[in-house]
DNA sequence: CAGAAGAATGACAGCGCTGTCAATCAATCG
DNA sequence: CGATTGATTGACAGCGCTGTCATTCTTCTG
């Protein structure tokens, strides 16, 4: 991990203190120099800036006035420094490139940013070293709150989580056990929920088509629960397709081509909406009647499977909304209130044309 | 905006002090600490957390030893006030629900984190005020940098960006003047790239489909650029579908659904990818044929566009290389490196099977 | 109208770290 | 062998702000 360096240059250059008849002044504009130009003293001003009552309106006039004057920029670091807390929310997420996690940090930030916080952001690309990296790298900005959908929280990473006491929401996945507060749904609920629905509709012939297992642990469970639900009728899959890569449309189309070759089962429930799409799309480029020929279904509710011309059977599950129950929590906890530990925000059965 | 404040509490309960017999000393770790306990002054310890040369290897590892001891956890706060340089990055997109801006962040965030930055988020949702006062907030933080996809910047903001010198990227759209640094398109000459090539294949009847031009205005630039290539070939939309709402798949759908009602154009031109599938979709569930019946053309080049079963026509727009490349004009700028002003990644064009 | 209560304002210390410059020490050179 | 050089290490001040407690000025009560 190289280190780039940048030369200190802040330079902020103060507005319009004509006054001082030295226009080039090229220095940091404080607090103390608000306080100066407005005949106040800085605790005053700090005051004004972080919009505290016990100011008189005549007060909050003149220091609003001399912070325009010298083109003030609050700095939060010194801040946060003295003992004001953060208003840094760190995010770990495994993933940018599928919009599931995408979909959770708008839900956040749609609550954060209301809320007058920002999000510091973390990739850890489902890598358990990494994320413990991050998470030791993003405590060091002592941020109010941390929400992360782990990938596998290491002992250091745990040993770091119970040193500073942050308040913590782990997202996504409510089947283990939070360690502060959890919110999203059991993804193995949600993988036998679909299989009982698709079992009631009369399907007897599954196939399954997933991405790497290895890494997406939530969408192990799934199937795994999908299986339980299965097995519960005496079924199983009948066959298998993975690849150990990233879901995508074109990886979902080539597996369900392999497996069309060697006469695929009645249905084949993928790993999530985007590969169950190119499977839906195989289909379709092969003239196969989707569910007559083929059924299909697969797990997230998109948008774009909704609209397909056959609509995907699939499981929604409210990303943007764990995304804000998960800021909702951090907020509240903020506020001082008591909250549940645990938020299940559910999924619902989207029953469409596909299967 | 309401602001929640939490108890001051970042408290840390030092790891394995036994020598002390305090189980419950709950205090935070700090440099001091580590240096009484490996014996050093603070400035040794300081140097060794931040790896820098000229300190033995016998004292890197007893301050290595007394910080594991301590369990002490560095306080990049507290760096970055004393005048180390910030390693974060601010970032401000106008939305996270359009896969486009997920992707730019994505790129971003690959070559930010290996180099050890963070990105501090911020939504601008389109709005110039909201722009304004992200700006504000986020460089509050004296960030290293700043990333911003910018939706219009006011007249405030451009007096904050000039004022506090940091070094700022404007990603997606190089048809305007850049501030500083500047990554990413001509939306222009995309839309009229496009335009041309469809004029070639011989289309003679256009229309656009689109979403909130208003907001958008890359959108509305490409349009623009299409447009002129019409006009250059005495040509012109014959129809436009638009709609005051955030692209989408089913708003895509049903612009094309009123436009098909009433004898449509030969070919349609979409906003975007989202929208083009939507038109697809439509297109498909009328039992029309793609391009014969109906010729469709979109933007982006998303990856699910290609893999449909009628490959889409579109422009690719390498966004996640936008996002690389202005993450590397950063550190290259940290590292003291002269750059170019103005980076232009190009765009492919990808002639599909649907126009 | 004296005294109490409340509102507005300020003095001061210190958050935890790093830049700067100085001091120390061992190794090297002619 | 004395002086010079480079490698280590440390002392000190201060980054810009806010928590705490004290002070001053009003206003209200009986």
């Amino acid at each position: 991990m190289t280190t780039y360096l940048q030369k200190p240059g802040h330079l902020e250059t103060p507005g319009g203190l004509e006054e001082t008849g030295r226009p080039d002044e090229t220095r940091r504009v404080t607090l103390a120099d608000v306080a100066e130009a407005a005949g106040v003293s800085e605790i005053t001003v700090s005051r004004v800036v972080r919009g505290l009552a016990n100011v008189s309106p005549a007060t909050v006039f003149k220091v609003e006035e001399a912070i325009a004057r010298t083109g003030y920029l609050r700095n939060r670091l010194a801040g946060a420094m003295a003992g004001a807390v953060s208003n840094q929310i760190a995010v770990i997420l495994p993933s940018l490139s599928n919009s599931v996690f995408a979909d959770v940090l708008n839900g956040l930030e749609v609550r954060l940013q209301s809320a007058g916080f920002h999000s510091v952001l973390g990739i850890s690309n489902y890598d358990s070293d990494r994320e413990t990296k991050l998470i030791e790298s993003l405590l060091g900005w002592r941020p109010a709150g941390l929400v992360i959908a782990p990938t596998e929280l290491s002992q250091r990473a745990l040993q770091l989580l119970r040193r500073v006491r942050v308040p913590t929401v782990e997202v996504m996945d409510i089947d283990r056990d939070p360690l502060d507060m959890v919110v999203g749904i059991s993804h193995r609920q949600a993988g036998k929920a679909l299989a009982y629905y698709l079992i009631g509709r009369g399907y007897r012939s599954f196939g399954y088509v997933g991405h790497d297992i290895e890494s997406d642990h939530r969408a192990a469970i799934r199937r795994d629960g999908f299986r339980a639900a299965l097995r519960e009728n005496g079924l199983d899959f009948e066959t298998e397709a993975t690849a150990a890569a990233v879901s995508s449309v074109p990886l979902g189309r080539e597996l369900t081509a392999g497996l069309l070759g060697q006469g695929a089962p009645r249905l084949l429930y993928f790993s999530n909406d985007d590969m169950a799409m190119g499977g839906l799309f195989e289909a379709m480029a092969r003239g196969l009647q989707v569910p007559r020929d083929l059924a299909i279904a697969g797990f997230n509710g998109l948008q774009i499977g909704q609209s397909a011309p056959v609509a995907l059977t699939t499981v929604e599950s409210h990303r943007a909304l764990i995304g804000q129950r998960a800021a909702d929590q951090l907020l509240a906890r903020f506020a001082g209130q008591a909250v549940d530990r645990r938020i299940d925000v559910g999924f619902t059965l989207l029953p469409g044309a596909s299967a």
